[in-house]
DNA sequence: CGAAATCTTGAGTATAATCAAAAACGGTGG
DNA sequence: CCACCGTTTTTGATTATACTCAAGATTTCG
């Protein structure tokens, strides 16, 4: 695998790139920044010139309500492209911010549309890339409507976990869980309280094991049972299973 | 505006075709079907070779829990390409199925995929399509996940408004609202008991009249609040405002 | 006109929210 | 290395929103 994230990020879904094609996407001129944890990087109602990948570290995406409260709707990983969208939609209707300390490469639109129309196998697969985000969305709709806290919270472990095995940043059973439980609750439309009243009932279950950052998937099986979860919408390619 | 559907949705995008570009989508064959209401038009796990395009009608994509719970995740009008990811997308994540009697046309994955390669400005206003989707799915998490019933209503009614308004199918004021309270109830994941009870909320607040399949917005200014509703999201053009 | 679907109402229950406060943890500086 | 501070996690008690079950009224459609 290539080291650069976002290369990376390519491969897993199965998109051999040509010479050129490669040396396209890394000559565009990136701004890479070092952030702090809990910064925001764009917020809604900006209009940015610029995208950025996730390099390092984490961040969500998030809206607020006018009374106060957050939803999180996405958390993202090295080699996301969280605020891609911002390269075709002129206003941003989401807040983008650090999860944990990030360092991340910003990359102008023009540059990005550039490459796009000179290669139209890499914007069909920046494209794809937005597809999988809108699957994920849906399925985070069902999860946040539909199931009960227990059931969510599982659920949400499992796609982390899946998706941080992709980009080989877990083994499958134990990896970084960087979000706090009030942002679990952010992500899933419960209260902290409930998040942690959750956790224990999984931690009884014997499925994970949960200290500081560090989760470890004791029941894997178990796990995707109680989270109703079935990986298809991650739309993941053969090698990367 | 123009008379079809799908070129009249281009053009509330702002999107000048060319005479070249519009022979190009309109002579993309099509397979137009009349289909009856509450059927299936391609389910999770399928493999399609086509997408299509809503003419007449709505359709609704929803998700199903192991435990026979459903969640709408979109509705879909006239103009609308609701499974367009599938020509990207091998497998599909979502069911598709209509809301009322519906007039659909289908166009194979070869034949969108050849304009896009041949006019990439299609190509991006397709892109550009999904990537709204995507921000109302993400608007649809926070629904669901942040707003509590009456609110939440008040949002799905408003979206739904400025929607039909947008395609030429509402005045602004009075539109048809085709889905029951059972669908309301699987789009904003509550029990239809609920659906019932906070509708007769909105009515009694005198923000809405809805009869049958009649919604008409009273007061839209009171909507909008109780919606929490910000049309951002929506990315529409001038013109179309 | 009649059957099926949809809407409406009532009563009892459950899941999760809120409020409040204590315990544990993690990082920082002396 | 330890004391300290802010953050995060945990616990308890009370309340609220929404669910379930059940049955009756109304509408829709063939």
């Amino acid at each position: 695998m290539h080291e650069h994230p976002l290369i990376r990020k390519f491969q897993t879904q199965g998109l051999r790139l040509t010479d050129e094609e490669l040396r396209s996407l890394l000559d565009m001129p990136t701004q890479i920044e070092t952030l702090r944890a809990d910064q925001d990087i764009v917020r809604e109602g900006d209009r940015p010139t610029r995208s950025c990948v996730v390099l390092e570290g984490y961040a969500v995406m998030y809206k607020m309500t006018p009374t106060g409260k957050r939803q999180i709707v996405a958390f993202h990983i090295a080699g996301d492209i969280p605020d891609l969208q911002s390269a075709q939609l002129e206003v941003l209707d989401t807040s983008l911010g650090t999860l944990t300390p990030a360092k991340v490469a910003f990359i102008r639109h023009e540059a990005i549309n550039e490459v796009c129309e000179r290669h139209y196998r890499i914007a069909r697969a920046l494209w794809r890339q937005t597809l999988i985000d809108a699957a994920i969305f849906r399925e985070w709709v069902v999860n946040v409507g539909r199931r009960e806290a227990l059931n969510a919270l599982a659920h949400i472990m499992c796609e982390f976990v899946i998706r941080m095995r992709t980009m080989a940043l877990s083994d499958g059973e134990e990896c970084e869980l960087p979000m706090t439980q009030a942002e679990l609750g952010d992500a899933m439309g419960i209260s902290t309280v409930h998040v942690n009243r959750t956790l224990q009932e999984l931690r009884a279950r014997g499925l994970i094991r949960l200290q500081g950052a560090r989760l470890t998937v004791l029941d894997w099986e178990g796990l995707k049972e109680v989270g109703e979860f079935d990986p298809t919408y991650l739309h993941l390619q053969k090698q990367a299973a």
